[in-house]
DNA sequence: ACCTGAACACCGTTCAAGT
DNA sequence: ACCTGAACACCGTTCAAGT
């Protein structure tokens, strides 16, 4: 009849779920370190290896976090599919932005999680629902996925530390020679706007409309 | 009338052009590192510094330079637009996936460089030729850009340090539970295959179609 | 002008020792 | 069972000093 926390003993002062959610709360360019983490919480680098095996187990875990932090239950309901997949995407698409060095985790890290399953799962029943059959359905999710991820990452890295607005009018500042970029020069206040939502959007929309398309003869 | 190498004398025993060479051949799963590839050159890890400015500079001349191994020149010439498109996105991910490390780079540094430059304006090219506005062949440029990229990291993270075929067996051989993952199971010989060419060919192509489809009625 | 020694402030990880 | 001190083998970068 002990409570909880006396059941055992205080023998245990952390958790790696504990561990985890600090380093949640550590995204400032890097992936937070071991050290870093550890100094949060008060205690010797070391100590984490109580919990976690290496470094790659807490990149895993955070991995996992941030797709749930996206809220896989968007991905279910009555709502068509497309409307399910792009709001899913903008969803994990906004949590990375928001944690800078967040969507570069996921090209150092594999997506083998439980979120990552059932992620994987949803996907595919939103093609299904789209009338795709199993193989296209299965290609067509991991081509989502990869899609989401590229354009986090790559727009992460061309904020750096600045603001998306200073970016962009930056990017309408650039003095390109129209001779050699002539195409290059006369859309340059679309490239300005590449790594906006709206350019997600529509890349996005592009791909899943290219998804459910019979494929033309080659 | 002297010749070049005495011009100035042998004052300068590197160059930052030297540098970048060097680390080109240095991939290993990281990004090569100051002080790896001065001990490499033989020099002191402060010695790169006379020659780029810190260690981003380094970085953004080997995303220019594997741009460039990739040839942009299979983006032009007299073969149809989507050929050329594909021919160069998978050459650029064969590249990026021979190095280890090289595609999280791209997450990393932006795309600034010449190459970059060039590249980008044999996509718009091609994509002007596909029949595109010029607002939508910049997006579907970068969406390309996008999708390369995602996928080669992806891939790359997910291969680690096993090869092709180990991982496809290893996802093949995976247990997943049918009942709460009833599409995931009966998909598993796709997925097993979706670090693949394969599937980056499919998945580019649904890219390329959605591109050049009118948009729908949201 | 170029290169270096020495130092600073970091990393991840291991291992024997303490409680 | 958990936490730590100490150490190892690394990082990128700075700065004063040498040639």
């Amino acid at each position: 009849m002990e409570d909880e926390t006396a059941r055992r003993g205080p023998k245990r002062s952390l958790s790696a779920d504990q561990i985890v959610t600090v380093a949640m709360g550590m995204f400032d360019g890097e992936t937070p370190s071991i050290r870093g983490v550890a100094a949060r919480l008060n205690v010797r680098p070391n100590t984490l290896y109580t919990y976690l095996p290496d470094r790659a187990a807490l990149e895993r875990a955070l991995v996992d976090r941030l797709l749930a932090e996206a809220d896989p239950d968007v991905l279910v309901g009555r709502r068509g599919w497309r409307r399910r997949i792009e709001d899913y995407a903008v969803s994990l698409r906004e949590v990375l932005l928001e944690r800078r060095g967040a969507a570069a985790l996921f090209h150092a890290a594999p997506m083998d999680g439980p979120t990552a399953a059932i992620v994987g799962e949803r996907l595919l029943g939103a093609f299904v629902e789209a009338g795709l059959d199993p193989v296209s359905a299965s290609r067509a999710a991991y081509a989502v996925i990869v899609h989401v991820l590229g354009s986090a990452s790559l727009t992460a890295a061309d904020l750096g530390d600045t603001t998306e607005a200073a970016l962009i009018e930056a990017r309408r500042q650039a003095v390109i020679d129209p001779d050699a970029f002539p195409l290059t020069a006369a859309t340059l206040d679309t490239a300005a706007t590449w790594n906006t939502v709206d350019q997600f959007r529509w890349s996005l929309r592009a791909l899943l409309e290219g998804c459910v398309t019979p494929p033309r003869p080659s």
